[in-house]
DNA sequence: ATTTTATTGGGGGAATACCCCTAGTTATAT
DNA sequence: ATATAACTAGGGGTATTCCCCCAATAAAAT
């Protein structure tokens, strides 16, 4: 490949595309040729001019980096993905790669790595820092263990025991409960047990407990 | 002032240094004299030779900000703090400049105000990013508004008592809590009610989610 | 030295939560 | 269309929590 290869810099920390920028532009193959600050830059440039390849932050204001990485593998498809971010949080790592990112970097990747990662995901392959293989083995040793193991897992909560449960932390009582819904007394029960139930709580203060640490109310 | 000012960087994210080291080595009254990848380099370096103004990560490894700035304004008087951070954190914010920054910029500031907060601090004036500026009002706001109203405001919780929260959060019951510390029913229980009290809440419910809220077990 | 707080414990009772069972009606999904 | 899940509700009983009252001893703070 002679020709350069044309990249976009999707980032909403300025110092840092200046840094990324500053050092691209001593490396003949690769050109930068825009920078975006959010997610729907991205797009609007992309329909507008082409890139080959962009670096793209995960944690982006108003469209963050998966939503943008959807769009980009659907309407356009020539351009590849790299994403980077400050964070080797297993979360994002597997997201933004089961939604066709080609690579994924940390921001405390040296230059060197930076130019070898964009040089391996435009030729079609795939980059990730040591760091970032290391995560994605731990999630996959997660993934077994948790689909083996009962804990963890809480079925989803229906509309109605959402009210209730919402209401129990709110430290209403079950009479209180049902006057405020305008339903029977046994009907709160029903569904406190369904509640204590799925979380496989033994009673309210681990009801409550587990509703907060899974935050089962946002 | 016609010296040079003798910046060290501490930031562990490599692109990140270099991104700074691209904007500052155009300045003439501005010297890039080291770059540190955690806290304890920091303070190595600063042994060996001196800084005027250390672009100081909040964030780092090993030894974080917060402390790196405790021992620098101890120990090496002349140097000053230019605290630079993703976060936008009231937490972050209040307790590094409580321990001594001179600033407190962001990393999606640009270029030039980079260059005026270095040169502003260097001048042994303080610089705060618009943003940061709205975030410590908010927090001067908040701090107003605990202190006066009761709510929010929790007694000190006893050992014991902490002992006994923590098996209701991890849903023992009375009895099994009596059975666990080796106390009587009517202890544990005078134990509940002193909870409720303190905590201002109607039942357990209301405890534990008071409990996780303000994390009283850590 | 004296007050306050923490820790311990009790009697008795009312309110609440939890458990077992069943069961009709209504959405929702396959 | 026909399961599946959600929402509703009851009877009856036990376990647990919460409330009032009280009080001794030990530790900590003023």
């Amino acid at each position: 490949m002679e020709e350069t290869i044309k990249v976009l810099v999707a980032d909403d920390h300025t110092m840092f595309v200046d840094g990324i920028d500053s050092i691209l532009k001593d490396e003949k193959d690769i050109e930068v040729v825009g920078r975006c600050y959010d997610g729907p830059s991205v797009i609007e440039f992309l329909k507008k001019e082409s890139a080959d390849l962009v670096l793209l932050d995960v944690n982006l204001p108003e469209m963050n980096g998966i939503e943008v990485c959807k769009i980009v593998n659907k309407d356009f498809v020539g351009t590849k993905i790299l994403a980077i971010s400050m964070f080797n949080e297993e979360s994002f790592v597997t997201e933004i790669l089961n939604h066709g990112a080609e690579g994924y970097i940390l921001k405390n990747t040296g230059r060197e790595e930076l130019l070898t990662a964009i040089r391996t995901v435009n030729d079609g392959k795939t980059y990730f820092s040591k760091d970032v293989t290391q995560t994605i083995m731990k999630s996959l040793m997660k993934s077994r263990k948790a689909s083996n193991s009962t804990k963890g897992f809480i079925p989803k909560i229906s509309r109605r025991e959402k009210e209730v449960l919402k209401l129990i932390v709110e430290e209403f009582t079950t009479q209180e409960i049902a006057k405020e819904l305008f339903i029977s007394l046994k009907t709160v029960e029903s569904h406190r047990s369904s509640l204590l139930a799925k979380t496989n709580a033994r009673n309210t203060a681990g009801l409550v407990r587990i509703t907060m640490e899974n935050k089962l109310l946002d």
